[in-house]
DNA sequence: CACATTTTTTAGACTTATCTAAATAATATT
DNA sequence: AATATTATTTAGATAAGTCTAAAAAATGTG
C-alpha cells in the first residue's frame, strides 16, 4: 500500500506528464506539491525504489506502467467523489476539488465500486475531466485548448484545467460554464487575448491567453 | 486541528467512558487502540496539554468538555457515514464499519451537514447507535444491555455494542438483526447463558452472558 | 570557453507517532 | 507488613516526511 502523501506525488506527476512528455523535473514537483525541492528529491528516490516511478538524476521523473496504473486509480476516486459531491449533495463546482482531495485517499475498492454505480457510472467529472474506468482506462476526450483556436473558430466549453475554487468562481461569474457555446470573434495579437461570444444572446467578453490555455473547447455537435 | 491519532484516542476514550465512569485506564485505552501503553502514556500528555482530557498520573484520562465535543463530532460523521454506506451504497451491515473508521476523519463541516440532509436526519446508525447533532447533542434512546434482563422479559434487539464484522456475522447467521423481538424463556445460573426465543416462528437458541451484554434492547412498543 | 547563476542533491536536523527496555508506582499475596 | 506481581511511566531508539544550509551538477552568459 502507499500513504497519502506517496498518492499525491504520483498524482501530480500523472498531471505534470500529461501536459508535455517526458521527465518531469523536481521544482516543478515542488512547487506543485507546495513543498521544498529538497523533500521531493528525497521521495521521488524511494518511489523509484519502490518502482513506482523511473528517476534520473539530475534529470527527473517519470512514472512507472505500476505508477501509472495507481495514479488512475487515485484520479478515478478523486473524480467519483466529486460528480457525488456536485450531483448528489448539491455542492457547487468550485466547492468539490478541496474536500475530493481529501476523499480521494480513502481506501476500498467496494466502496468506489458500488459509488460508481449509484452514480450510474458517470463519463466525466463536473469539470469535464474524463472518469478512468476501473482498470486504468482513461477516454481521451475530442478536446482542445481554447488557446489553440484563432479568430472564427467555435465550440463549445466542455471543461477546466485549473479546478482552483479561485479560477472556477472567476469562470462562473462571467457565464463560462460546461457546455456554453463559445464563438472566438477575435484574437489580439498585441496581448494574445481573446474576444468571445457566448451563449445564445451575443454576450461578448475578453479573455487573457492565461485563462484561454486552461480551457478545454469541444466541436459545436459532441 | 486534530490529528487522525488525536481522534481516535478521544473517540475511544468517549466509548470507554460511556460503559462504566470515571477515568479511564492506560492499558484499557491501548488494547483497544491496539498500542503499546507506552505510546498511549506519551499521547494523552500530549492530549492534556492541549486540554482535551484531563490526566492524572497512574490514575488515567477523562475528556474535557472541549474534547466530548469533539469527540462526539466524530462519532456523528462516523455513524452519518455508515447510514450512507448501507442505505444509499448498499453494504450490508457488517461492512460499513471499517470504511467509515477512514470517511469519519474527512474534514469539512459542509460536508457532514450535506450528507445529514441528503439521509433525511437519521437518528441512528444501521447497528441501532444513535447519532449525535450538529452541536453533540445525543438522543440517548431507552434501551438495556440484555444481560441487565432475566427470564420471562421481553422486547426488541436495537442495537449491537461491538461492531466487530465478526460479531455482527454471527448475529446476522442467527437471525438477530436490528427489530427482531426477543424472549427470554430462561437465564441459565451454571453458564450465565440466556435461552431466546426469536421473531415470531418459536424459533429458539442460546447465547453465551459474553454475546448478552453486547446486545441492546429496548421496549417491546419502541 | 570560463565564470556566474540556477537547479538539484546531499547532509544533518526536527516533529510526530510509534516501539522496547528499564525504572517506578500501585496493587495483590503470603 | 514485607514481598511479589502488575500497571504505568520514563528514557532512548526508530521511521516517515519534512525542513535548512551547504555542496555539486547543469545551464546560461559575456
Amino acid at each position: 500500500m502507499s500513504t497519502q502523501s506517496e498518492e499525491n506525488y504520483l498524482k501530480v506527476i500523472y498531471q505534470l506528464a500529461s501536459k508535455d512528455v517526458g521527465y518531469i523535473n523536481t521544482s516543478d514537483l515542488a512547487s506543485k506539491l507546495d513543498l521544498k525541492p529538497s523533500s521531493v528529491t528525497d521521495m521521488i528516490q524511494k518511489l523509484d525504489q519502490k518502482r513506482l516511478v523511473q528517476y534520473k538524476k539530475y534529470q527527473g521523473v517519470k512514472l512507472s506502467a505500476k505508477g501509472e496504473k495507481l495514479a488512475l486509480g487515485i484520479i478515478r476516486k478523486h473524480r467519483l467523489w466529486e460528480v457525488f459531491l456536485h450531483e448528489t449533495l448539491g455542492f457547487t463546482w468550485d466547492k468539490v476539488h478541496d474536500i475530493a482531495e481529501q476523499l480521494e485517499h480513502i481506501n476500498s475498492t467496494e466502496l468506489i465500486e458500488r459509488l460508481d454505480l449509484f452514480l450510474n457510472h458517470p463519463k466525466t467529472d463536473p469539470h469535464g475531466d474524463p472518469i478512468p474506468d476501473k482498470v486504468g482506462r482513461l477516454n481521451q476526450l475530442n478536446r482542445i485548448r481554447l488557446s489553440q483556436l484563432r479568430g472564427g473558430e467555435k465550440g463549445v466549453l466542455s471543461g477546466a484545467n485549473d479546478s482552483s475554487s479561485e479560477f472556477l468562481r472567476y469562470l462562473k461569474k462571467r457565464d463560462l460554464t460546461l457546455g456554453t457555446i463559445i464563438k472566438i470573434t477575435h484574437f489580439n495579437e498585441f496581448d494574445q487575448s481573446y474576444d468571445l461570444e457566448i451563449g445564445t444572446e451575443n454576450k461578448t467578453l475578453t479573455i487573457s491567453n492565461q485563462v484561454a490555455s486552461n480551457l478545454f473547447i469541444s466541436e459545436s455537435k459532441p
